[in-house]
DNA sequence: AAACATAATGGAACCGGTTCCACTTTTATT
DNA sequence: AATAAAAGTGGAACCGGTTCCATTATGTTT
């Protein structure tokens, strides 16, 4: 491993100065007369010159990277995210800078901190709901933070976007009200997540709306990670008076959640109808075809980079943004009435 | 967004000089009483200090990024592997760059650029198969770089961790040929990648072994991306004498295949026997559930992530690794006997 | 107490770029 | 042709760390 040439090689090779070679590298600081331009390019082109990143940062750190903090990116909700996230930064020229957290705070505050020393001009991030002082600092310091997907209520300075977790909680437990259903049951995420909160918000303004009875035995936080979904049903299948209608608003717990509905022989939409929070196009294969709510995860990317990367060229909105999109519910075949009692 | 405060600050502030501070900032570096380290700490702490990676790294680039080029984060598979390679990465200290081609090798062009001028330490990357030139300089430069999942014949220098492609084609395809299949297709990936290559090489293998006819007709290259897996399957059907068995060897067109094969109203596994490159938790919910072969994505990411970091630590061997690591054939209930010609 | 090893600290060069400013050469103006 | 304006170039400081080496403070040995 030769060691790699530096912006002096190319200089003297081309038989100029430093400064002239800068100011073909960065074409706009200044002028160079075209000849020179050319040989300049050729050295470097002989020379296979490449000029660090970490050098020019130095100067003036421009916004160049992007961080972006995701729980795990196995989860396909995040996953996709991370993609869009990436394509989006990459037509502007930006790198991402990926981390995850595991959903456990102590590494999220370890991920931030290597992500405050690498100075990245902006920070995309499923905030766990701790490390409300550092998150705090990062904003002051002038990072752009942005939550996607959840948020934490107690900085509301920071910039979120997300889907209208309630709207869509709440129509899909509509629909299964319209069908006749009057014991339904949610299994969402925990309730220290906003996302957790929001759509059992949603799902209880249905539930007024459509004049059915709450029963808090109907309502069951999971965890995102492990497979606390699964004991979720089962406790709902326990019950005295079990639902006969579900709606699954913990992406994460997707599978595991169907898993011991298909282990416990329940069948969909006869016994239990269904909706889910996923929309990966496995729900499409399933017998029968899941209804499900879609989030356009293209827009919260878009959306996420535009704000981690607009403040960063010295907007300065005074007012934090908050940007709510809608999701889809797409109705397919896992909803029916419910039987008649027996 | 108030100015950062730099070493210099942090030297003043505690009455001490900059190479205390480095000092106390990197451990091991000199002595520095514990007095002194303490007050400098304080100092950090109050000031909110962080030393800029930027700047460290301009002495001697140390290894602590590490590039990460894959053909897109939203199919699952790449997405695990995503998740399991930051892990690994995380675990020892290493960020991860994470790019994407779209299987454009324009686009690879350009990611490699950046990486270059980033000097990652390391790249682990799903190559599209093109920009020769561009691999071996940057193997040539000292960078280490990991092929995972495919790989480029053309450049035997350079590290591979894969599956073992041309065994699980090949099992997979005997499997189904136990079970008195005659027929069997396959729909692989492109033939420009050595996943699909290899795979179709099993899959004859396998033939010749249950001493089955070949018949090119039964072979069919679908892209990865697009939905070219659905034409495939389209074309399969229409052939004079349809397969009564098929391996999906191409992970990202399998949602693709299996749709195609739903709206053909084909039914699983009394028409047509599947077996499909999937590990999905999505796979055993089908109905029937499917039989699979799983990559052990966990281990390509270990191996990966090892061998881009030990090359960097100046192991510098003198052969190119080449890990092939075994996938597992998990039977279900979607492969049974053909039913006898009508 | 003298002699010497060791610990603790500071000064300054250096990493590889960018940029300001001064200086020289070319082109335009009248 | 004289002069002003613009284009092209180079020297050197600077960004924020690391590190070598010299210097001073402390501790140990005989």
């Amino acid at each position: 491993m030769q060691k790699q040439p530096t912006i002096r090689d190319v200089a003297a090779a081309a038989g100029v100065s430093v400064a002239v070679v800068s100011r073909v590298l960065n074409p706009g600081s200044g002028p160079v007369a075209a000849a020179t331009r050319g040989r300049v390019h050729e050295v470097m082109e002989t020379l296979g010159y490449h000029p660090r990143t970490a050098a020019r940062e130095l100067k003036h750190g421009p916004p160049t990277t992007l961080g972006l903090l995701l729980a795990d990116v196995s989860n396909p909700f995040f996953a996709r995210l991370a993609d869009q996230v990436v394509q989006e930064a990459h037509s502007r020229g930006i790198q991402v800078l990926l981390m995850t957290t595991q959903e456990d705070d102590q590494l999220e505050a370890e991920r931030l901190s290597t992500l405050i020393e690498r100075r990245v001009s902006g920070i995309i991030a499923t905030p766990t709901g701790n490390n409300l002082e550092i998150w705090k600092r990062l904003h002051d310091m002038g990072t752009d933070v942005v939550f996607v997907d959840r948020s934490i209520p107690a900085l509301p300075e920071v910039d979120v976007v997300t889907i209208n977790n309630t709207e869509s909680a709440r129509s899909a437990t509509a629909l299964l009200a319209a069908h006749g259903h009057r014991r339904i049951a949610i299994i969402s995420g925990p309730v220290s997540s906003t996302t957790g909160r929001d759509r059992i918000a949603g799902y209880r303004e249905a539930l007024v709306a459509a004049h059915l009875e709450q029963d808090d035995l109907l309502i069951r936080s999971a965890a995102f990670r492990g497979v606390a979904g699964g004991d979720a049903v089962t406790a709902l299948l326990n019950l005295e008076d079990p639902p006969t209608a579900l709606v699954v608003a913990n992406t994460a717990q997707v599978t595991a959640v169907l898993r011991r509905l298909a282990h416990a022989g329940v069948s969909i939409p006869e016994e239990l109808s269904v909706i889910v929070f996923e929309d990966s196009p496995w729900t499409e294969l399933m017998t029968p075809p899941l209804t499900i709510v879609r989030q356009p995860i293209d827009l919260l990317a878009m959306h996420s980079v535009q704000l981690a990367l607009s403040n960063a060229s010295g907007k300065a909105s005074g007012r934090p943004s908050v940007i709510r999109v809608d999701a889809e519910l797409i109705e397919r075949s896992s909803v029916a009435r419910p039987k008649p009692r027996t």
